[in-house]
Formats: structure tokens, C-alpha cells, sequence
DNA sequence: GATATATTATGCGAGACGGTATAAAAATCA
DNA sequence: TGATTTTTATACCGTCTCGCATAATATATC
């Protein structure tokens, strides 16, 4: 994967900073922004039931432009994951950092979680990862690749989040963290199951509710 | 829904006793063996992938046989898994009604879905309802109500479960059977989705074994 | 102004899609 | 045997699919 263009002297903090007066006719759409768009129709209808003309209206770009842009679908419903990916792990982040006791910090993440998964004008669209995993992942490395990858990227943070509420006696030290993180995954992954189901917010935080006390309250045999 | 033709005074118990002398054409397939064919196509690439044509390559029937016989798709779809949830009902049912204690009782139920999700030529197949849950069902009432009542049945059969453990004194009363069903569930769901991703079978009984722990040691607090 | 470059816009093309109309085939009934 | 019934088999319809070839448009550079 080469860099291609990017005046090689560019400001090296922001990315965004100089219009960079480019050659050819200026581009009609922003890429940042027709991606999203992307993002929000693969998610309400996955890969096999979203069109490239569907795409192209949601966009704006026709498809000879998407396919200048992006590559060809697969390549853009990648691309679209990525930002799905990186978007989630920056509203999640500040979750997960916080100092707050080990209760207030997993009621907010899931509550963020929540609004993730809920959120779309047609329907809540529930979470990206586990929509892949249930229908591309099986038949393409690249995408199952990605989508272990993000499993594995919570479950490690769960982890870290227990180990630490361990060290600082919240968690007795009979408790797994492991164990405890793989039981928040599962929760994760049920409430974004079920929310493609419309099951409305207030049984998803009765479960996340559930869950937590099990978890808080666990190992003390 | 009208009864069609079946003669009138057909024996009481086996539907398949009496070849039935029918008066036209005799069928080139078996409805039951076609629907089985149809089911593992749907299970393996979705709704949106599956194509008519793909239908009837495997199961031997033209597409116009296929219509007179399932309907349209989406009926045949529905059908699929009609079918699907019968067979898994079926092979549940005898985990969960066993006498054993509620440990054994928990990995027999649990060995029996990964079974399920596991089988599969082309790669694991996964839990039919989760995946249609994040498919069809944000956008199909129909499909919506059967999914959603494929996760209560399930939530049902493991409140149950915990229930009668809390009253044998497996469970001490301070449990709440209701909760710890919805965990049983996020744990199907969680090795479900985790399964289509083609994470190892041994790893999927790890964390089986945490959440079956973490269950059984539950409310002692 | 002329040229080079980069994008947009139009539209084609071969094939796949779901669904159905029509004709052939295979059985029972009279 | 001939008529009836039920299914299979072939072929087609109009639509959508993805990808690209081509032409038009808008900018920067010379």
C-alpha cells in the first residue's frame, strides 16, 4: 500500500489544515462525509443487500466516482468498517479511561454502547462487527481477520478494566478477569444482537443492569 | 390457512404412513429433504446471497417447483426457519429437561448448541435466529416477531432451568433465576457470533466453562 | 490562451436477479 | 384408450447488478 500523492512537505500535525490547491476539477463530494454515508446504509442493510446504486444516491457520487474513491465494493464496505471501527473505539475510549469505581465505569460504557447500537433513522442498526461476523466473515479471511480483531480489542479492554478493579480491591482476588471480560463481551454482543430486534432500550438495560451486578458481585465464594 | 387435499380420513399418528396414491405427476424431490437443502444455503450465505438459482442447484428443483411448492423467497425463507427452529427445539429439549444438576445440566445444553453452530461444510453456520436478528429482522415485522420470540423462548427455557436449581438448593436464594437466564443467553449469543468468525471450538468451550462458573456460583454473596 | 490533469456525468454491456408463462411429461381415473 | 390432473422442464420477461469506457467539465500550469 503506497502513499500515493500528499505533497510531500504536508504540516505534520493537522491533516486538514491547507486546501492544497490540486490539480484537476475539484471534487464534489467530501470523502470523509460520503463515507460515513456508506457506513450508515452497509449497516441498515449489509453487504449483499446494499446496492452500488444505493450507494451512489446516499453519497451523491455516482459510481464511477465511488469507484475512484474507494475501489470497488468490498474494498469501500472495508473502508467503511475501518471507520466504523475507529469511531466506536474513540466514543467508547473515554469510557473505558475514565477513574470512576468499576460499576459507574461499566454502566457507562455499555450506555455508549447503547446509543451506538440503537441510533439509525430505519431501525436501530446494532453493531457493525457482529453484523459482519454473522454474514461475510465466514467466507472472507481479510474480513473475518478484521472482525476477530475487534472481539479480541474488547475483550482485552474488559480485561484490562477488571485487572485493574482487581488491583485496587473492588474485585476480590478469586475473581477471573478473563472470565469476567468474556461475560461483558457476551452482554455487548447480546444487547447488540437483540437491538436489531427492536427490543426497546429499557429491556437492553434491565440485561446490561443484570450483568452487572453479576459481574460486580462475583468471586465472592 | 385452508388444509389442502390430504385425504380425509388419513391415519391419526404417522403423517408419512400411507404413500397416498396422488392423482398427477408424482414429485421428483421430498419436500422435507428439500427444505433441509434450502435451510443450510440460507444458513450459510444469508438471505441477500442467496440466490433462486442457488436454491435450485441444491435442491434439485427448477425454480418453478420451488415456487409451487414453498412460495415466493421470502416464504421459502420463513419456512427455512420454521424449520430450523424445530430442529433446534428438538435437539434441546432433552439438554435441558434431564434430571442432572445444573452444571451438567448447563454444558450438555451448551455442548448441543455448539454442535449446532459449529456443523457446516463451508465453515460454521452459526445460530440461524442471531443471524437473521441482524439481517432481516430490523426491516421484516415478520421475521422480527419470529427472532424475537426464538430469544424468548430460549430466555424461558433457561429461567426455568435456574428456577428449579434455586429450589433444589442449587441456587441459593439470593440468585435471581431471571438474570442469570439472560446471561445464559448473552452466552449463547456471544459463542454464536464468535463461532461464524471461525474461533476454535476449544476456545468457545473456555469461555462456556467461565460463564458456567460464574453462573453456578452466583448470589453468593 | 493552450495544455495537462483530475474529476464528474452519461450510459453501455454482459450477466444475474426474482418471478412466471407455456409446453412437455407422468401419473390416475373413466 | 382417452381425458384429467399434477408436476417437471424450458424459456422468457423486465429489472437490477457491478464494473467500466467514453465524453464532458473544471481547475492548475505553462
Amino acid at each position: 500500500m503506497v502513499q500515493k500523492r500528499k505533497s510531500a512537505a504536508s504540516p505534520p500535525s493537522s491533516a486538514e489544515a491547507a486546501p492544497v490547491k490540486r490539480r484537476g476539477r475539484p471534487r464534489a463530494y467530501e470523502p470523509d462525509v460520503a463515507l460515513a454515508k456508506a457506513l450508515d446504509l452497509f449497516r441498515k442493510d449489509g453487504f449483499a443487500g446494499t446496492s452500488l446504486d444505493d450507494l451512489s444516491a446516499a453519497t451523491g457520487m455516482n459510481r464511477p466516482s465511488l469507484y475512484g474513491a474507494f475501489g470497488d465494493k468490498r474494498a469501500l464496505y472495508i473502508k467503511t468498517y475501518e471507520r466504523y471501527r475507529a469511531d466506536a473505539r474513540a466514543a467508547m475510549q473515554e469510557a473505558f479511561k475514565g477513574d470512576l469505581p468499576l460499576r459507574k465505569r461499566l454502566q457507562r460504557i455499555y450506555a455508549v454502547a447503547l446509543d451506538i447500537y440503537l441510533s439509525g433513522e430505519e431501525g436501530p442498526r446494532g453493531c457493525f462487527t457482529v453484523m459482519t461476523a454473522a454474514s461475510e466473515a465466514v467466507a472472507d479471511p481479510d474480513i473475518r481477520a478484521m472482525v476477530l480483531s475487534g472481539f479480541h480489542e474488547l475483550d482485552k479492554a474488559f480485561a484490562i478494566c477488571f485487572r485493574s478493579a482487581q488491583e485496587t480491591g473492588e474485585l476480590p482476588p478469586s475473581a477471573d478477569p478473563d472470565v469476567l471480560a468474556q461475560m461483558a463481551s457476551a452482554t455487548i454482543h447480546t444487547i447488540a444482537i437483540r437491538a436489531r430486534a427492536r427490543t426497546p432500550r429499557k429491556d437492553l438495560e434491565a440485561i446490561v443492569r443484570g450483568a452487572i451486578d453479576l459481574m460486580c458481585g462475583a468471586g465472592k465464594g
